[in-house]
RNA sequence: GGCCCGUUGGUGAAGCGGCUUAACACACUGCCCUUUCACGGCAGCACACAUGGGUUCGAAUCCCGUACGGGUCA
């Protein structure tokens, strides 16, 4: 019989997602991580009652109930000093360039597809999985069948190696389907919150989260269009291109978006009114170009950010791993920092990170 | 100092005697959405008419005084 070692959050997905694999005839191990802790990574600010540590032992309480239901082994691992050295200073690096991260690539790419892999190795595993909605068809990353929870875009900067002997047990169910077996099985599980924020860290008020490692940087806030100051930012990492809230500014007819950051000068850039042409661009360069694929295609499609639509893409590409990367039909809000993942059809080619956000040939982030 | 003008919720700003138990916008809050950050959707809060007096059946709306702000004249 073929071992399969399965990553454990404690929530639905991966509970059924062992579940299938037991049904499909694989012997079954979960392996449970823990990879932030409050404590010992200094997290005060934003810090309230319930989440300092329980969560994450509740988890794994989760996850034990679940296994023993289920009758197979749970082991744990924690991850806390490599998690905080390949996924949170990248994070950490990322915001004081005033670029927006995404964490839970990283994540992905250094801890579960490569440490995990080594642990579950270690339990004698053949095969990983994960509760991960993709699927994998020979070599091919592959958007899952609900395309609503496909979360291939966060797995976009992982090798093929390192998807080799993986498996992903829900990318032929959909969600709905998840839940009901679930409550079939009278998994604990079943009716379980799906969890959000930075994946091993959870829910935070990002700001003040953030304040626990960054000093605050207030600046001036600047429209871009009449070039006049309105107001005063509390730090450039605070900010995302595209975002509205908290801002810091009102008392005018309009909305208004960040639409740019000079880290240099420390100014935030914003526009107003819902559509206004500083939140388009059509181009942008793309930096840690990964491919999953040996496709390598001029025209495709690409999202910017996760659960945004797929637009039509032309690829250039570059020295230095980079690659020029025109969507002439105009896109709102990329992002520096944020992953660019390309699709053909149904089959996710790989990623890059975004560098340089360009429109009518002229850069126009401000970094 | 004389003479004008202004003072409405967190911000901007409607209203010009009863239709105001005071609009709207922006902001803010909550929920939903969501393994990043955001966007978005829905709901809500704000319990605001500078202050004292007067006119009137009735005043945010008219009159007088005071305070604060701006302008203007010597």
């Amino acid at each position: 019989m073929k071992k399969v070692v399965i990553g454990m959050s404690g929530g639905v997905d991966s509970s059924v997602a062992a579940y299938l694999l037991q049904k499909e005839g694989y012997e079954v191990i979960g392996l449970f991580m823990r990879n932030w802790d409050s404590l010992v990574n200094n997290e005060q600010i934003g810090i309230s009652d319930d989440n300092i540590i329980c969560p994450q032992e509740q988890d794994y309480n989760d996850a034990l109930l679940v296994c023993n239901k289920l009758n197979i082994p749970l082991h744990r691992v924690d991850f806390i000093k490599e998690y905080w050295d390949y996924v949170f200073k990248y994070f950490l690096d990322e915001l004081e360039k005033g670029r927006t991260p995404n964490p839970d690539l990283m994540c992905n790419k250094y801890i579960k597809f490569d440490l995990f892999i080594e642990e579950a190795k270690k339990l004698g595993a053949d095969y990983v999985a994960t509760g991960h909605y993709a699927k994998i068809d020979g070599n091919r990353l592959c958007r899952a069948l609900d395309l609503n929870k496909d979360q291939t875009y966060f797995l976009a900067q992982v090798s093929p190696e390192q998807l080799k002997n993986v498996l992903f047990p829900l990318g032929e169910v959909t969600k709905e389907e998840v839940r009901e077996i679930a409550e079939k099985l009278n998994l604990v599980t079943a009716n379980k919150k799906d969890s959000t924020g930075i994946c091993f860290i959870g829910e935070r008020n990002y700001q003040k989260f953030i304040s626990n490692y960054l000093k605050p940087n207030p600046g001036k806030i600047i429209d871009v269009k009449t070039n006049k100051e309105v107001g005063t930012h509390t730090g450039l990492m605070n900010y995302t291109i595209g975002q509205r809230r908290n801002i810091g500014i009102s008392g005018y007819k309009d909305k208004h978006y960040v639409v740019g950051k000079n880290v240099k000068e420390n100014i935030l850039y914003i526009a107003f009114g819902e559509n206004n042409e500083y939140l388009y661009s059509d181009a942008c360069i793309l930096e840690n170009v990964n491919f999953i694929s040996s496709k390598k295609p001029t025209f495709c499609t690409a999202k910017f950010r996760y659960r945004s639509t797929d637009v039509e893409v032309i690829l250039e590409y570059l020295e230095n791993n980079e690659i020029l990367v025109k969507y002439p039909s105009t896109v709102k809000a990329v992002t520096p920092g944020q992953a660019c993942v390309f699709y053909l059809g149904q089959e996710c080619l790989g990623s890059g990170i975004i560098k340089e956000i360009h429109r009518d040939n002229k850069r126009i982030d401000y970094l």
